[in-house]
DNA sequence: ACCTTGTGAATTTTT
DNA sequence: TTCACAAGGT
């Protein structure tokens, strides 16, 4: 049954009204906040607008050498506003990093001047920390701290290799260089390691101070590779650059109004995501505007109820930027009424959307309850039902990375990078080196399995063609008789076993062949010093496994040779999620992971608990309705925005499987989603 | 009975 | 990084 293809005259009008809205705001220069719910074609209200302003102001722009901005929260939606826009010099498509640097980075005296400020609090937050928190009592009552912190610099290298260390065998090494009188300090050592971390960081930011007094150091960078501040070394990151424009454009009037003249038209997407600074910024720029009387056009786009990340503005927005003149679109051009039903129950604001077809019965909702040891046969039930085919997938919505990575299996291969020494101690990094679908994203090691299996894959099709296979700089000057010698060999890889006996097979080659287009094809892969199995080892040991113990390197050897004999099945499946080509009907993502998408079948799993919260889910379904304080708002708002993008995501068909007790929340649950149904296999 | 210490486990996402 | 908990000390 097709549904979702037949939209009225009147609401075609409608919508034709409300984007008129927004074209008389640009006229006038009104700055407004668009609010659209999920699926409404916010994206397309912000294109054609960016169009509107193209056609009607665009010759005014030229002569004036002016241009549009429009920002983003990621370059993932940068690229698509670009390629669904056209062509445009006029408009500046990108993220809100990328713009602000744009716009601060060759105002180096007063970055650095904001710089020095940093530094400065900085040192004195750490000083402030190191004298009244309990932990450092010890500290506090040390006599001469100078020479003790002189003694602890003296020694930052010995210090340094034992950090990783269990507790007993640190304090020995340390008390090697540490005199006597100290030693009441190491009594507890994450005390002791607090401390001192502390007390370098302070003295490498007097250091910085001295330097750029000095004009040693002259320029502030802002490096998007990285997510920490390196402020002794001159290096900020995001958050940092928010704050550094912040107080710039906030001190100097003549940058506003450079700003003002050379952008008078600011378009923001997915105002929600956006840090408070950067509105803070926006709300300046519109003020000063009307006291020097320039015209500065600012529109929001976006929805507070899907702002599911902390540092996003959400509804805060309507305080930091008051005045704002507010249009909203109740249109839905994605679901079947069904789900625009739940989902407008879920947010329950006053956005109620409507669809905008007039055939858009035949979907459905339903609630089950179940257990762990079910969820395979809910499935399946569903697999049956509506037809779950390569043509006609099945998406299934899971809380953890973790879980993604079994369901889509490769679990295995998952674990075993995860449990090296590595990514235990950069456990924050485990999901964007691990599972980024952006590959400059993957961590060195991800990045070359990747590669490998690419190559892997590329050999064993017959449809690879040549240029993918090499470099043009390898193929161009072969003779046909060279080049068919080289598939050849090639050919001759072993391809049908593990993961381990193609890369043996690969080296085994390399240094039987005399062929030097095939080692130069197999030295761009790697980028190895040394080509042959033993040697790659030692370099997945050296990256994964650095500053490990003499006697550690064979049980960390095995755990390297365990990860490249996981069944390759598992490698070919991480590869094709980081494609985004997966080949299972049924598809699993995290709920954060599916904003902006849209599924014709979604299944959710649910349970209580998320993270550190033992009662994230149940304590939404408890406290639907009812009164709540502040603290608890919060909590509850953050878990309504997941539940709503999630459930939003579906076109037709939505089931949510719960897998705890709900006795105690039935009455919430069935508000929302009119029954609870026990599901029973 | 209470306090201190050490260890291991734990969310998501973006720039 | 932060938290919970077990083990060990006072």
């Amino acid at each position: 049954m097709s549904l979702l293809i037949q939209v009225s005259e009147e609401a075609i009008e409608e919508e034709r009204k409300i984007q008129q809205q927004i074209y008389d705001a640009i006229d006038e220069y009104k700055n407004i906040i668009f609010n659209a719910g999920a699926g409404a074609g916010k994206t397309y209200a912000l294109i054609e607008s960016l169009k509107y302003i193209i056609e009607n102001k665009g010759e005014l722009l030229n002569r004036h050498n002016q241009n549009i901005i429009c920002i983003t929260y990621t370059n993932v939606a940068t690229n698509e506003i670009r390629e669904r826009l056209g062509n445009s010099k006029l408009v500046k498509v990108s993220t809100i990093h990328e713009r602000l640097w744009d716009l601060i980075k060759d105002y180096q005296k007063q970055l650095i001047e904001v710089h020095k400020g940093k530094l400065i609090e900085e040192i004195g937050k750490l000083r402030g920390e190191l004298k009244t928190e309990a932990k450092f009592n010890s500290y506090q009552n040390i006599e001469n701290k100078n020479a003790f912190i002189a003694l602890m610099i003296e020694y930052k290298d010995e210090y340094y290799q034992n950090i990783d260390k269990g507790a007993g065998e640190f304090r020995t090494a340390i008390k090697i260089f540490l005199d006597e009188e100290y030693h009441g300090l190491l009594s507890n050592v994450s005390n002791f390691k607090s401390l001192i971390g502390k007390i370098y960081k302070i003295k490498n930011f007097e250091e910085c101070l001295v330097k750029i007094e000095n004009r040693e150091y002259k320029k502030v960078i802002y490096d998007a590779r990285f997510n920490n501040d390196k402020l002794h070394k001159m290096l900020i990151s995001h958050d940092t650059l928010l704050d550094y424009a912040d107080k710039i454009i906030e001190k100097h009037k003549r940058l506003r109004q450079i700003i003002i003249d050379k952008y008078p038209y600011i378009l923001i997407d997915e105002y929600q995501d956006t840090d408070e600074k950067v509105i803070n910024i926006l709300k300046n720029l519109s003020d000063y505007s009307q006291e020097i009387k320039h015209n500065l056009f600012i529109g929001y786009f976006g929805d507070t109820a899907q702002n599911i990340y902390d540092t996003g503005v959400g509804n805060k927005i309507f305080e930091l930027h008051p005045n704002l003149e507010n249009i909203a679109k109740l249109y839905n051009r994605r679901s079947a009424n069904e789900i625009i039903e739940v989902i407008n129950k879920i947010r329950n604001d006053d956005i109620v959307q409507e669809s905008i077809y007039s055939d858009a019965d035949g979907g459905s909702v339903k609630f089950y309850l179940g257990s762990q040891d079910n969820i395979d046969s809910f499935i399946d039930r569903y697999k049956t039902e509506w037809n779950i085919s390569s043509d006609n997938k099945l998406h299934c919505l899971v809380l953890t990375n973790e879980l993604v990575a079994k369901y889509n299996e490769f679990g295995n291969f998952y674990n075993s990078l995860k449990s090296t020494q590595y990514f235990k101690s950069n456990w924050q990094n485990v999901t964007t080196e691990i599972l980024s679908q952006d590959l400059s994203k993957l961590g060195t090691i991800p990045n070359l399995f990747y590669r490998i299996i690419d190559f892997k894959e590329k050999i064993k099709s017959p449809k690879t063609l040549i240029v993918d296979l090499m470099n043009e700089k390898i193929y161009k000057k072969l003779t046909f008789k060279q080049l068919k010698d080289l598939i050849d060999i090639l050919k001759s890889i072993n391809t049908d076993e593990s993961f381990k006996q193609f890369i043996e097979s690969i080296f085994q080659i390399y240094n039987e062949t005399d062929d030097e287009n095939y080692k130069k094809i197999i030295k761009d892969l790697f980028e190895l010093e040394n080509y042959n199995f033993e040697d790659f080892v030692s370099f997945l040991l050296n990256k994964l496994f650095s500053n490990i113990d003499e006697e550690r390197i064979k049980e960390s050897k095995e755990k390297i040779i365990e990860m490249l004999e996981v069944d390759y099945n598992e490698h070919k499946k991480w590869f094709d999620f980081i494609n985004k080509k997966e080949e299972n009907d049924v598809i699993y993502h995290t709920y954060h992971g599916t904003k902006g998408e849209e599924y014709e079948n979604v299944i959710i799993l649910m349970q209580n608990d998320f993270g550190r919260d033992r009662n994230k889910f149940s304590s939404f379904f408890e406290n639907y309705g009812n009164e709540l304080d502040s603290d608890e708002l919060e909590k509850f708002t953050n878990t309504r925005n997941l539940l709503y993008v999630s459930c939003s995501r579906a076109i037709r068909n939505l089931r949510i499987f719960y897998l705890d007790d709900t006795s105690e929340f039935k009455d919430g649950i069935k508000t929302i989603f009119g029954t609870v149904d026990e599901f029973n296999s």
